[in-house]
DNA sequence: CAATCATGCTCCATCGGTTGAGCAACTGCT
DNA sequence: AGCAGTTGCTCAACCGATGGAGCATGATTG
């Protein structure tokens, strides 16, 4: 007899399992070996009935609804861990991401999330504390989960694990930060820092009929971004014909009471300020609070990254809004055609304007 | 001869692996196969010396160096999800989160992973959007990943989630809101509310020696820890023998536009305000724009919930911290005593003073 | 009525790493 | 020399899902 023979094949295979198929209280969840002797069948057809591929086995509709039906009762879920293995593809794809402590980063979190589940791709993100350290060890990690596809935020050696990508054949994309071995997508920071700084030159032209070269704040120097930044904010000067002492641009890192430090160590208070990220605008509000109101009534000042309390600020006149869903959008496109050429992409960002 | 009859044996297993085995240009990563056949050992051993249990397994020194070289040379990473699914623990470590889009789950994503890493687990953070049927799939995908255990953090349904786990024999954990069906690990938030309640009434008093009923806005009045931040907040007045008005209390959601709404809308405007989330104090704060500065300057407030912007607002006398590290380590605590029993455990909050 | 085809399923090898069992070879002891 | 004990390694089964190959049926056609 077949199906005997089959029974105790299944039997012999895993005798633990079988005795517990059905026992409520094991712990142990159902397979689709479990579920093929619950319906009388092979694990085989469980496995494409599970899988979708069923149509395409030429399983019968009434077995599909049978196996289905198991499935349900007995709350099984897939071993994707058997799963991928088997697969050439898993589906996972992975972003290592620095913080999660500021507003750009938490929604390019939640933006990569959408967007690979929309894709049908399990997103995993990874944060690393801008510890470079920590990025290769949790790039090595990920690739361990076999992702077709690593994603690097403002990593600080962001080619280093496109080397390791490569090394395992795996796709990558440097976001926010730009490399030199694998695309990179990033904001527009020239153009919108240019664009703020212009915005701030009117405000204190228009509030205080002052035409002096602003205070550039924040970031470091040795950091992409804060270049690209600090050219748009000279190149507006420029523009203007206004000449830019050294002396006005500080950039001796992100750190808020840094900034309020050098901020109170100047003799001359500018005008206007251009602030270079939201975290160095924290400490440009505790100064302002050191100053006498009506000190503090004539400043004006933009930030580079936008905040809702920030944008609240009297003195605020403009706050750069990075276009996170843009950039994620284009980050999905490039990676979806598989281009691996070592490209920049810009996106656009968009200047947030104070609303009252 | 043993060693060819291995070899033959080696290849016969995999032929496309094995002509690839000193081929630079191969995108396949290598497996303890094809270090076992460079080395000339058999993959056990490569396995054992690279997964740490070679000392156990009495391989030699000589040939666990000889391996580990060889490992490092072809850029070797494990097969995560074949190693899994061969033991019992995945070491995988989920979480659930609504948002990332403010300081408090940014805050405990982070410590959550730091956590997690220190305990040589691997954190994988799924972001559910306050969205109920998106935190059943997540759930899903996270148990079919494998998980040893699953944290649900602010969870709209946690016992609904708790049952699933409960199902594949998972641990599982509320975190910041409580449910019935797992142990819960939260905020005190009727003392953090309570005692900021306190500062708010002391700063009113002092400054303007009125002792008038707070206004109570921001929040869902179903909201579990709505509820009990407003029963710390009753309990303030009460022990005052200050009455309450039901018309003081405004619980009709989170959003900034909502309570700045409800607060242009009241014909008295009172002195004291007790916030309710930081994203309400935006729109606080955008109503205290629209005010004349001089009678904005009479306004105290203190809000349940800190972020950096908030906290420097002149009106600003507390701003209530919720200790994330203290969550974590309790979280981590109990899923290492495996306790299960559907307990709720309260963290004191920190009460964040202004400090200029 | 035999040959052909479609239907509905099962078998088996496989992905890569892990683990209990076991086997040579060598050492030390009586 | 004989035996136990140690050292250093290999074998083979297994985890759960998947997909190509293949095998009985039953229906259709010349």
């Amino acid at each position: 007899m077949i199906a005997s023979e089959f029974e105790a094949c299944q039997y012999a295979r895993n005798q633990r399992k079988s005795s517990d198929v059905n026992d409520k209280n094991s712990s142990k969840r159902p397979t689709i070996y479990d579920l093929a002797e619950l319906v009388g069948t092979s694990p085989t057809a469980v496995s494409s009935v599970l899988n979708g591929s069923w149509k395409k086995r030429r399983i019968s509709q009434k077995l599909a609804d049978k196996v289905l039906k198991a499935a349900q009762e007995n709350g099984y879920t897939v071993n994707i861990q058997a799963s991928v293995l088997r697969r050439e593809r898993s589906n996972i794809v992975g972003m290592i991401l620095p913080k999660y402590d500021n507003r750009f980063f938490g929604a390019i979190a939640e933006e990569f999330e959408t967007r690979a589940r929309a894709a049908g791709l399990f997103p995993v993100i990874t944060c690393t504390q801008r510890d470079p350290a920590l990025e290769l060890a949790a790039a090595r990690e990920l690739l361990s989960y076999q992702v077709d596809c690593l994603i690097s935020t403002g990593a600080t050696d962001p080619d280093q694990i496109s080397d390791l990508c490569r090394a395992a054949g795996v796709k990558t994309l440097n976001l926010d930060l730009p490399g030199t071995k694998a695309p990179s997508i990033l904001s527009d920071n020239f153009t919108g820092a240019r664009d703020l700084t212009r915005i701030i030159l009117d405000a204190c032209e228009r509030d205080f009929g002052v035409v002096d070269p602003l205070l550039f704040i924040g970031g470091r120097k040795d950091d992409h971004n804060t270049q690209e930044r600090l050219r748009g904010f000279l190149a507006a000067h420029t523009e203007r014909e206004i000449s830019m002492p050294q002396s006005q641009i500080i950039s001796e890192g992100y750190a808020p009471e840094k900034a309020r430090q050098s901020l109170m160590a100047m003799r001359r208070i500018p005008h206007g300020i251009f602030v270079n990220s939201t975290i160095t605008l924290e400490g440009v509000v505790y100064w302002l609070q050191s100053l006498p109101a009506e000190r503090a009534s004539r400043i004006r000042c933009g930030t580079f990254d936008f905040d809702p309390f920030g944008a609240l600020l009297p003195q605020n006149v403009g706050m750069v809004r990075q276009d996170v869903q843009g950039l994620l959008a284009r980050t999905f496109e490039v990676i979806k055609s598989g281009k691996d050429s070592a490209e920049t992409e810009l996106v656009a960002c968009h200047l947030e304007m104070p609303s009252f």
